[in-house]
DNA sequence: TATGAATGAGCCTTCATTCAT
DNA sequence: TATGAATGAAGGCTCATTCAT
């Protein structure tokens, strides 16, 4: 049992080495001015052994996608489980996932990139976008299940469906994000220009505005 | 006399008529995928026209940004003028910034796309970016304009800088708004499913949220 | 008979701001770079007009280079009248012939041009081809006359053919003229680096040789 | 082992076939008008194919060039080694020259064109021009070696430079044998009709003339 | 005469993908 | 499994030339 154990290890490792170099490449050009040719010359591969292992370059990009995602869950999942009140959960959520956009801005990127994607007609025959759209379902119900959790405690106004300002969040923190980033990328909206964008205030702001409005009155005047 | 008018004329037609046909076939398959050959088709022109009228493709799709540009400031001009204190500007501009979304959701995403681009190293030179930059700058000061007048009139609190306000305000309807399209487009945030996206119903909870924080006590409490 | 005249003077004068704006751009750029538009526009005239006067691009810088023989001829046609005995006119002719070049070197270019022209099928139809074929005639046939006139009066050797020594002196120089060309323009004949290539040296080393070798001994053993 | 190596042989000769199209294509039009598809189907390739091995159609140009200068540089090899004073080395090289330009014209051609090339601004990063300089400067370097022995041996005066003689004789050649292609390609230079241009006696009495100025009187009275 | 808008053939180049070995 | 040579469809752009006005 060594020897196919070993077969399906190097597999892995192989594959681990193509990501990687794909990463290298797209992260410092972007998807669409990455060749096949730069990836494979950087995973010192052939472009042939890439296709083998992929389908083809919107697969590769996809397991780029999944790695962030991956990192992303493992963080939110470590936070779900602190001992706290919904509301602090909510919070705790936020500040992880800002943390995620500094420290990756690269599979940030992809993921958005990734959600502008085309809708894809059979995701079922496309093991790795089934894989994206499972941890991306599951990052987004780490938020719902933080709300749920503070309306049960009490500590989140039960008003709204929780999927509801789990969107909400989630396309809110997707906006100022993106505009720290584009800042960031030095791109030019040249209406920001002259303003702190200190992302840290900005979602300090964002959060303790958006919170104060979900939490009931009772959870958390200390929240001013 | 008539002639260099009928000329002049004409010749706006003809620019109109091939913006139209890159919008067309932009909006149809997104820029990346839209080609000259196709656009000239559409406008029953012969490319070299195009390339006659747009220095190139970029410069075409400025165009396109640069129509949507109009549209939205000629929107949030009229809305600025309305006889309100500020903190109603800013809900009104809100509410109407969506209605161009979803009235025009091509011309967000040229904008969104536009928003992206790489920084130009000399927009002096390239007058259609330059008036695009004008126009975006233009919409943002109306933003600003708002909160400025609610911070004079009392209805807004000073502690934040407009700018940065404003900067938040733009960059969470921003993200709201891409949630919007991407679901309405779609593409597959599967994580979306079942979750009813009615934009109204977002960005009037989020405005209600974000209003709150930003006023001052005495402008209104019946905003809770 | 004063309003044909102007009419035709009118006409001459659109015709050589044409040719003086088509020699701008095609000696700043060479032929192949410049473009009908860039001459137009240094013209001030619409490109239509440059078609009015010239048959295409091609016969415009004929014209170039029929500009370029006259000036030539004039100035080969001032030496021969000179009163010195044939073999000092063939060394006049080279001499005048350098000034030349190294006054008029972009003309220069354009005859070096010109002479390798594919053979026109009909030149009796494009008449700037006929007079340019004529005018190149009429400057070989100063230095054969040179030839002719220091065989006539003792000074050259005629055991060779005038016209043969003319091809010869023609070629000669063309080619040394060339080189020196190359190396003014920066092109990397880097063989040539290290190398002092002072044309008038150049020449002179040529001229010197040539000449001692055509002409008789009797003609002057001063020229060793 | 033999399969790398069936391997490289076979690139090698992939490689051959596509110069050899591109000769048959350019040399028949011109580089100008020579396209990369006429090329390809010349080469029964994919035009892909042709970018595959070369980087582009100036690439694929410097390859013939390439080989022109290599077959050059292997005669004049083959002279130099001759067991001869340094004069009549020189004049052995002469002859050679207007043998490879008879019997290789395009090449001739295309080493012409070289030469009038843009200065490249880094060499060094084409592999192919590195290699047409170096073989360029080697052909010059076998004139100025024959011109050394000559003067080392007592045949030639030293009185010039070596390097500078050699100058000259380049630039002489390259002068008569540009009008004698001239002529054999039937372009217009109608002033040389009625003239035989015998390379051959063109390039006697040049050589004659020359040599006899650049030889010391002790090396040969004989050659007037 | 003069204009300049319109043309369209053509060119070089890129690159994801395939497939024989 | 791995290779890398070969493909070919496509794309953006240029520019000499024409022609209706």
């Amino acid at each position: 049992m060594g020897i196919p154990d070993r077969k399906t290890r190097e597999k892995e490792e192989r594959k681990k080495r193509i990501i990687d170099a794909a990463e290298d490449v797209i992260f410092s050009n972007g998807v669409e001015r990455a060749t096949m040719d730069d990836i494979a010359e950087k995973a010192e591969l052939s472009k042939g052994t890439l296709y083998y292992y992929f389908k083809n370059k919107h697969d590769l990009y996809l397991a780029i996608n999944n790695r962030g995602l991956s990192i992303l869950n493992q963080i939110l999942a470590r936070v779900i489980t602190e001992d706290r009140p919904g509301i602090e959960l909510v919070r705790r959520l936020g500040e992880e996932y800002i943390n995620f956009v500094r420290e990756y801005p690269d599979y940030f990127n992809a993921m958005m990139d990734f959600e502008s994607f085309e809708a894809a007609k059979d995701s079922e025959e496309i093991p790795m976008l089934k894989s994206c759209e499972k941890k991306g379902q599951e990052a987004f119900t780490y938020v719902v299940r933080a709300l749920q959790i503070g309306m049960q405690d009490g500590t989140i106004d039960d008003q709204y469906a929780p999927q509801f300002l789990a969107a909400q969040l989630w396309g809110n923190i997707r906006g100022i994000t993106q505009l720290y980033h584009i800042k960031q990328k030095g791109h030019y909206l040249n209406f920001l220009e002259g303003i702190e964008l200190d992302i840290d205030e900005m979602y300090e702001g964002f959060l303790k505005l958006f919170i104060k409005g979900m939490q009931t009155s009772a959870s958390g005047g200390e929240n001013n």
